[in-house]
DNA sequence: ATTGCTGCAAAACGTTTGCACCTAT
DNA sequence: ATAGGTGCAAACGTTTTGCAGCAAT
């Protein structure tokens, strides 16, 4: 009998995957471990490689479907910081925040902002518009180089 | 002698043409005005679709490449609204401006709103970097149905 | 004359899809 | 039993690249 090592967020993600008649797979909570096992953002392709080198035993197939329903029920968050990929990030008891992309060296800095929220609620109401998300992404460069390593590789 | 579409911008292109060492090739100055003609956002591909039509003798390569150079000197703004795809939109004597995305129909509204510059300068004086830019997307779905059909066919 | 740019086609990249088999319900 | 999920490979849409010929400097 294995340890469940993210109970919380197995049972959130059961009770979502019941509750909209999808059913209930091993491969799912593989990928939901794989992707809280995961530090910092990463593309639906990173954990394929990630988990085919791990020995899982899994499919492009099922990691693009599985983390589309667990960004739905908001175990992970989507993210787009304009390289045209896809990323994620655990939001599982996490609070909202957005981001800073250095364009030196490819590093994402998280920051926490309330008035951001509020600008998204003024603005839609007065066009009209339900809230669904938003996206707000700085683009930056270091003003201390030591922070900053330039040659750093990239986290694709 | 042709009369030249938009004057202003060539003169700025070419002027940062010159200055970087890039060449003045008449096919820079057919994209630079094929973009300016395009209402709304378009990605490279829709560039390239609508040129071809229309006769012009162009490569992918040469509008991918202009296109880069054309958001560099600011006659262009680089867009990315979270489905992988980079659009553009002139940018040339229009002020600053953000988005909303309806999700139903994938309509883009403009918005203005001054307190987003604000933040982001904040932001990136307290993190200790250097602005280089930022991308703001609210994702909504309108209220009035009336506004937004939802069979609308998606500008791709 | 030199070197960068163009056009073309092929490749790369992330993502989606079709399908036969499998498995949770 | 059956509908939905899985794995695999092929297809897809966008973007990048290699290369031979061309044209701006």
């Amino acid at each position: 009998m294995e340890k469940v090592k993210y109970p919380k967020a197995h049972e959130h993600f059961r009770a979502y995957l019941k509750n909209g008649s999808h059913r209930i797979t091993p491969e799912r909570f593989d990928v939901l471990d794989a992707a809280l096992d995961y530090k910092g953002h990463f593309g639906a392709d990173d954990l394929y490689v990630k988990m085919i080198s791990a020995k899982r035993n899994v499919s492009r197939a099922t990691i693009y479907n599985t983390l589309e329903l667990l960004a739905d029920c908001d175990l992970l968050a989507k993210r787009h910081f304009g390289d045209n990929k896809t990323r994620y990030e655990s939001s599982f008891n996490r609070k909202n925040h957005d981001h800073l992309v250095c364009i030196n060296c490819g590093e994402i800095i998280e920051f926490g902002n309330d008035k951001i929220q509020k600008i998204v609620d003024e603005v839609s109401e007065e066009l009209g518009y339900e809230v669904e998300g938003y996206s707000f992404t700085i683009f930056g460069r270091c003003k201390d180089a030591d922070n900053c390593d330039i040659l750093k590789e990239k986290e694709n």
